[in-house]
DNA sequence: TACAAATATACAAACGATTGCACGATTAAG
DNA sequence: CTTAATCGTGCAATCGTTTGTATATTTGTA
């Protein structure tokens, strides 16, 4: 590959002053400026980053760290952090835990190594805490968004979890549904709490009994989803607020299988309104987390070298699983 | 951060000791590599990949371009492409083209710039043809996967796209659709036109009249889809293949709007197997592209450093979009 | 005891770009 | 005509690692 030496050779002058006419600095003359970019041109030549990265001691790439990929939410979180990112000339390396703690540590290691100038990051399932995370990224900018750990330092990006999912509850008790469960996700992680403690406290302030053994934590995906609901009908539930939308598609399979009607004899509200919730039948309710928006304000946090909370609102997309008033 | 200089002056020894120290080098003593990496952990040292990979003019960073990432095709294929890149040491970093061969080039030139080890790629619809790629990559290893330009060297992973089409033309032949029309893509795409080339060949296979007038080119979003399927409704059709899932689902909405019953009055193949296909009411038949497998077979004819083509063989997963026979 | 071989470490030059400082040439000011 | 200011360029160090070669120490052998 052709480098600002080979340039500087072919026309007789030192590499600094090819690095200088390339990068438009004024100490060198309007005249050999055209010159060198000429050159640069004709010769194919391409700037190393990686090099210029380090003599400048920068780096114009962020990380990404997040579960897996192939969610929707966390795919569109990604398009909006990058649209911004990139516009800023910062490139994005994604990486994916699979919800394993292990494997979380492992990429935080790999990018501090890589001297990224940022992480954004959503943490894995698995991991309890944040304990791990700042010795394996020294002291690397994190910006958490979505799944948070409120002890570490850095900014934040959160969905309005609690009230969604008061709103999200209520929802389902003006529609008429009595026994209301929910399937929870993990208590160690602030989204997941704060959905719990939104519907519990819908609840209360609606009058309905708050009922432990109907609510079903670590249910967050189809086949825990499924088996929860089961449960849940035994428990004589009329409704469930899900954490999650795959969770609420389990649901859906087991009151199916039951030949249980929704929304008529049984309410359901999931979370992240996957492109699949209104494609359903019936549709599902779903609270949209906005994960393009969450995706820009965290790619703003950390280009603003920001380290508050923002907090983005969730919208309830009332769809068919829940809507008894008007379904009859 | 920490370096091996600083680790040197801690021990009082030089930077060239610390660095064969921590890569094992058998000409530095036991004693002394103990030694260097109980400092090295202790002061927190990460070694920095950029420095070590400008020197040693390697990277072990791959790029991925895709048009976009939030389609379950594109993400699994990254998936899979990640499993053996990350077991081979390599890191990927992905870009969006959003279809424009503007962002196409400039993310490539991007790439080159950051001296990335390979490309595995998949070009943008609005790229017409790969002329603008190897100018933009240099002599970057390409690796080609699902939309290939056959025209460039290296390396190609396709789907078996003219033999899956014919597969699920026959099938809604064999299930008794009379007057079959296509969704397809643009033309200039080799993927676009073995679909279409394999329904052709499959009509005429069986005896059935091939019609210029139903074939909806350029109908691969869930719009144009809509629209087409409209269109084809009005031309007699009684089933359509479609070269994309989000034009059948498209087309799902026209049949709705119209009161038109699938399978019963009218049969559809969308192309893709997204999620979404299995959930829909009725659910989708479509081709499975075996993403994963794909990204897989991309990573490994980079890592393998070859230059051939490997065809990934399509999967008909049949619901009840186009299953007349056994829905009545 | 002397010399060769082996061992462990240091020295210094790279990788490709950037940048503070110095230098010669031109121009301006006194 | 001298002195100073300005301009365009070159020199050389640097970012953090790696690695070929040199050097000092130890060990073994005759």
């Amino acid at each position: 590959m052709v480098t600002i030496t080979d340039i500087a050779e072919a026309l007789g002058v030192t590499p600094s002053t090819v690095s200088r006419a390339l990068a438009g600095n004024p100490r060198v003359s309007e005249e050999r400026r055209r010159e060198v970019q000429q050159a640069a041109e004709r010769m194919g030549y391409e700037r190393n980053i990686v090099a210029s990265n380090l003599r400048r001691g920068k780096s114009d790439v962020v990380g990404i760290v997040i579960p897996r990929i192939n969610r929707e939410f966390f795919s569109n979180v990604i398009s909006g952090a990058e649209s911004i990112l990139g516009r800023a000339g910062y490139r994005t390396i994604i990486c994916q835990t699979h919800e394993e703690m292990e494997t979380e540590r492992r990429v935080l290691r790999a990018l501090s190594r890589h001297r990224v100038a940022g992480v954004l990051m959503s943490h894995a399932i698995g991991s309890p805490d944040g304990s791990h995370i700042i010795p394996a990224l020294g002291d690397i900018p994190l910006v958490q968004f979505d799944r948070v750990f409120d002890e570490l330092p850095g900014a934040k990006v959160v969905g309005a979890n609690f009230e969604g999912s008061y709103e999200a509850t209520v929802h389902l008790i003006r529609n008429g549904y009595k026994r209301i469960g929910t399937l929870a996700g993990v208590m160690t992680s602030g989204v997941f709490k704060d959905r719990f403690l939104g519907y519990r406290k819908a609840l209360e302030d609606n009058g309905l009994p708050f009922d432990e053994s109907i609510v079903f934590p670590d249910s967050i995906v189809r086949e825990t989803g499924h088996d929860a609901c089961l449960r849940a009908i035994e428990a004589g539930c009329d409704a469930l607020y899900s954490s999650g939308d795959f969770s609420a598609l389990g649901a859906m399979d087991a009151l199916r299988e039951r030949g249980i009607d929704s929304p008529g004899q049984f309410g359901l509200v999931g979370t992240a309104n996957e492109f699949f919730a209104s494609l359903m039948t019936p549709s599902l309710t779903s609270l949209d987390q906005h994960p393009n928006e969450m995706g820009k304000q965290a790619a703003l946090a950390f280009l603003e070298g920001r380290s508050d909370t923002t907090v983005i609102p969730m919208d309830l997309k009332i769809r068919q699983s829940s809507n008894r008033l008007y379904h009859g």
